[in-house]
DNA sequence: TTGTAGGCGTTATCAA
DNA sequence: TTGATAACGCCTACAA
């Protein structure tokens, strides 16, 4: 292994040298500073990240915390967490993946990317001692990264609207937390401003409970109705049961999904839903999380990423 | 933070004999031992594990290496992945998630897990430097671990067979690799024994090849047919067409996949399908590629996981 | 069985 | 601007 010692004979200066070279190169002469890199390109010398770490107190380790209690193989959080470690990778960090809230305090680490919390968790999350940032809106002053939720579903509703269909139908999801709120207001907001009137049916996010809701109201759905669902998921299960119901999609009923993750794809037919840049959203958590543990946890702020509407074969 | 020296003090003893406690209990007396264990419990010890890292010259951190070119969103990976993760945690242990070879010998780690390993990759394998274990099957005398395909497609076919399917038909994948051999064997073993004739297609892993194949070869097929498939996505694109075709699922066609990860679920109807414990692989893996480690990279062996049929709705 | 000294690779501090 | 020294927390080697 070469170490900075090796590279301070190898370029004739000392440690000290060869570390500021690193780390504060504008304190070193432009011709010692040329020495050291030479010194360091032939020996193809790399800092040990561990030895810095334990210097620094600190554990090049973060963790990547998921509270929701959901199916492991939801591929949703997949795309965050590869987006996630890319961020990571850049700054030689690494991560432990955390489902189990009791690991959360457990171990060694810098910091914290916790995704899916709820207004329940804003108590334990005030005691962190690490510094965190959120992947999903609160209202609490935490530092998060979001889609724009609202922005989606405007951008929904208009296409919608300006597929001509008639009603526009909001299937949301029956949670009392910012995002759901959001994605209601950018439907609402637009609707109003086109003279219409909202109208929302809440469910858990589970397709067959989206197919029973389908089935229970059927008949009161007139042709030419349009429906804004809040997960792909649920869209999932409206298609089903409307073709259970031999309605024409996309003929007579459209149905827009929101997430944009796998489940539109092997949708038959495919999805056109408003699809989150989850991926992009992890490497930005990770530069901002790492950021906040260089500044030794100073606020990083608020970042709302615009979604984008794909348009496939559930509109016409 | 409290260290071996705080432990120590509050002990009376020296810093060595704490360590001693903590690694090579054997060699203190029972009295210190416990006058040492009752300190850290007191002073909630943790060892520093970056510092035991800098003086065993080790990173805490392994890679997990996807070589295989999938839409990350792929969920067959994501339980792997926790598994791998929740094998780590219990050593504190950390991960890297690579999906760019290039990033596989950058920066620091202790060892690999590396899967979708092909016959292509066996020479830059043979190349690594530090230990690895690998996701499936080998017959290079690499450790790994894998499902049993063979036993898996065994009980598959058995139990068609038991099903009163009076042909039996295996769409596998069109690749030259150790896993599909075994799934292929396990496939026309079974038949053999019962004095049938195996017949065999292979296609990409995408469903709607599988679909091409049904639609081109569907008046040949005919009634009482099970196909046995080497995917659920496979699995997925035969009912998906058979639906089209108006063939009755499962009286006259039955339809057995294979993984068990998540497609199997939003598939409709629900597929039978044999389940691969891909999780408990992931932690499995974990140990075994730590104790290569610890053992500074001794041979582990191969582990078989036999999977388990699920039975749903693709079969009567 | 227990303790002392030294070192792992790096960086902050202070002196030159 | 540069360098010597000490320190981070732990463990190996050796001595008592």
């Amino acid at each position: 292994m070469v170490t900075l010692s090796d590279v301070a004979k190898e370029a004739n200066v000392s440690k000290m040298t060869v570390s500021r070279v690193i780390n504060h190169p504008e304190q070193v002469t432009d011709e010692l500073r040329a020495l050291v890199e030479q010194a360091m390109e032939t020996l193809e010398y790399h800092p040990n990240s561990i030895a810095q770490a334990l210097v620094n107190n600190r554990t090049n380790v973060v963790k990547f915390v998921i509270l929701e209690d959901i199916d492991i193989t939801e591929p949703y959080y997949v795309n965050l967490l590869f987006g996630f470690a890319q961020g990571l990778a850049k700054k030689q960090y690494a991560l432990q993946l955390i489902t189990d809230p009791e690991e959360i305090k457990k171990g060694q680490s810098d910091g914290y990317l916790i995704t899916g919390a709820r207004n329940s968790d804003y108590d334990w999350l005030d005691k962190l001692e690490k510094p965190f940032v959120l992947f999903g809106e609160n209202h609490r002053g935490y530092d998060f990264i979001d889609t724009d939720n609202q922005a989606g579903e405007k951008i929904a509703t208009e296409y919608a609207l300006s597929r001509l269909y008639k009603r526009i139908i909001f299937i949301g999801l029956d949670v009392k937390e910012p995002f759901e709120y959001s994605r209601e207001a950018g439907y609402i907001n637009t609707l109003q401003k086109n003279q219409m009137i909202p109208q929302i049916y809440r469910i858990g996010n589970h397709s067959h409970e989206a197919q029973e809701l389908i089935k229970k109201h059927f008949k009161e759905f007139k042709k030419d109705t349009c429906f804004i669902c809040a997960s792909d998921r649920i869209a999932i299960g409206v298609i089903r049961q409307l073709q259970t119901e031999d309605a024409r999609i996309p003929d007579d009923f459209g149905v827009i999904g929101f997430d944009g993750v796998f489940l539109d794809q092997v949708s038959n037919p495919k999805l056109t839903t408003v699809k989150q840049s989850i991926f992009k959203m992890g490497d930005l958590l990770a530069d901002m999380l790492l950021q906040k543990i260089a500044q030794s946890g100073s606020p990083q702020g608020e970042v709302l990423i615009t979604p984008e509407l794909i348009r496939r074969k559930t509109t016409r």
